[in-house]
DNA sequence: GAGAGACTACTCGGATACAGTCTGTCCGAGTAAATCCGG
DNA sequence: CCGGATTTACTCGGACAGACTGTATCCGAGTAGTCTCTC
């Protein structure tokens, strides 16, 4: 998959994002600090987000990002696009068109194969298409002690992680 | 994905072989010459197929590859995994253990954002697993001419593209 | 005509080079909050 | 205490370098049919 890290990277700022009180901007220094992540590289993928519509931006000190719907709009296919790019899991080269004995009426759709491949990579985006970033973040949470998320997040939003 | 053209390659390749007569051999420069694409990296994904042994080889003059199982019992998976070796279309670094406060006995499963991303993905191998490479071939043989894939593929057993 | 040897056509595997993409860093420009400073 | 200038902290976007992987080529070794040559 095409810059796989990216992707990684933006679902897990967008559980931040989500699991913030509403309205509230995180900024990229401050994601990457709590997730150990270098700064400038993982502001390309919030780029990519923002660019996207996924997230809103402010300026400024206590600027950073925020979500620009509600998580329960946002689905985890629409944050993987959003870094993806248009890019496809499969790219077909022009194998198929060059032989022989094709019929017409098929030539532009692609081959049999291409077609198998696509229908696959529909599968998988429908899987990622059937979770909303709040169920992701919900679901998140569930992998932290009672609270142990909550007080992650809270941390992040009062740059506590910035003392040590 | 790992290996963009190999797994295309591979998968144009055995349709080839999945129409050729029982037992028949067909060489990688015939294989090769017939779809235009370069010998000695095509010989390489032919390579793989053969190290997963789903195709046979035979050396010397008239030696070449064949399938090793009937062209029902292999699904397009098997293919597509052959050429990827293990390959994950998802390879999560190490974010999320780094944090503080995880559940203990969620650590080594991976976090929720690595169970999205492996469900999805579980979706795309179990499409591809569902279609044989006997039906593959059937599909793909409607995207000629009445006989024209066949044509095609005597054309390759009898070594006639050659002759141009 | 039969058998031995040379020849040919293929597979197999490793070494190597090139190109494209992924990963990561750096810097300058723009913006807005916070701070400072003079009146 | 007020208002304007400065500082600070962030986003944004581009340029760039290094590493990794995908793409492609080449070569030598091994194997098995095919051909030739000799007896």
């Amino acid at each position: 998959m095409a810059l796989r890290n990216h992707v990684e990277w933006a679902l897990y700022c967008c559980v931040v994002l989500a699991t913030l009180p509403p309205g509230q901007y995180v900024s990229t220094k401050a994601l990457a600090a709590f997730y150990g992540l270098p700064k400038d590289y993982l502001h390309k993928a919030l780029q990519r987000l923002s660019k996207a519509e996924l997230v809103e931006t402010a300026p400024g000190p206590m600027g950073g990002y925020r979500l620009a719907k509600a998580s329960g709009a946002i689905t985890t296919l629409d944050i993987v696009e959003a870094i993806g790019a248009s890019d496809s899991l499969y790219r077909p080269t022009s194998i198929h068109s060059r032989l022989p004995f094709l019929r017409d009426d098929n030539v532009s759709e692609g081959s049999a194969i291409d077609r198998l491949m696509y229908a696959a990579e529909r599968q998988w985006r429908r899987s990622l298409h059937s979770v909303t970033l709040q169920e992701l973040a919900q679901s998140y949470e569930r992998d932290f002690d009672a609270d142990g998320w909550q007080k992650n997040v809270s941390d992040i939003r009062e740059r506590r992680w910035l003392e040590t």
